[in-house]
DNA sequence: ACTTTTCTACGAAGTTCTTCGTAGATAACA
DNA sequence: TGTTATCTACGAAGAACTTCGTAGAAAAGT
């Protein structure tokens, strides 16, 4: 009854949907900590997230090897580099956040708002009220177009 | 010199990061199309879905059975509801198109741009040129606030 | 009526991601 | 110098996701 051929060769995993390469949430959380106060320590980074753990009310802290292994993985993906010279290593971002923040919304206005940015923009606008300054700085990005 | 004791218990996999629950890409994908064709048979989505496949220039189709089953997880997290009247089912997303991209938005702010609208929408300004008509829309919404 | 197509349901493989425990090395401290 | 704390490296567990094969029922076609 049971078939017994069995060579299944699945190929290529994630590819479809999520188009290509881009940083995991938790990656994301340390890049913004990296961009901020790199270079940094391990030790530090995992304070810090904790810390802002605790400011979200979040419970239960990360634990210190999590956050150590995915600063690795990191490593060796490319995202960051890291000075070994001292026992304590310290790490740096490899992309800027701006290229990074520049390629994830393209992929998420993709994603999301079917690739068209005015969808996004007047979204983002219609949620959050910008102030009079912010309102006179997208005058003024408007108008040098 | 091996320790016996071994009851892992982990607990809340993929808590911290990811703030709580959000489609995954390839729900995202099969949203869109719900948003625009509802209400629609899994065959269809599957077509429009290699479909557009084909025009990314994307090559190896997604299998029907693929499609089939993640719509089926979608229903059972109840992203979606279906007739089953019919044989064929027929497929209609039971949350709105706004309400999602309103909170993806908001989870998308806050691992990217650190929770800061101003910056996402200048980002988003400066990469992609509005035309004319977009940017008289957009300022009839500054002004509207 | 018989065959072929089309559909759903189920299960499982294989990948990626997050989590943490343990071991070994190095530094700090007593 | 011996103990304790701190750090990196490694490995593995378990969850979630995408992928597809197979089976069985229903419909369509001949």
């Amino acid at each position: 009854m049971a078939p017994a051929s069995k060579s299944s060769v699945k190929k290529t995993m994630r590819s479809f949907f999520s188009t290509s390469a881009k940083p995991t949430d938790a990656e994301l959380a340390i890049l913004q900590i990296l961009w901020e106060h790199q270079p940094v320590s391990v030790r530090d980074v995992n304070d810090l997230l904790n810390a802002q753990e605790v400011q979200k009310g979040l419970e239960g802290a990360i634990g210190y090897t999590t956050t150590l292994k995915i600063m690795q993985i990191m490593a060796e993906k490319g995202l960051v580099r890291r000075d070994e010279s001292n026992k304590t290593h310290l790490y740096s971002a490899t992309v800027s956040r701006e290229e990074t923040q520049k390629a994830l919304l393209g992929k998420f206005m993709d994603a999301v708002f079917h690739g068209s940015p005015m969808q996004l923009v007047m979204q983002a606008l219609g949620n959050y009220s910008p102030s009079k300054e912010e309102m006179k700085e997208i005058q003024k990005l408007l108008k040098s177009k």
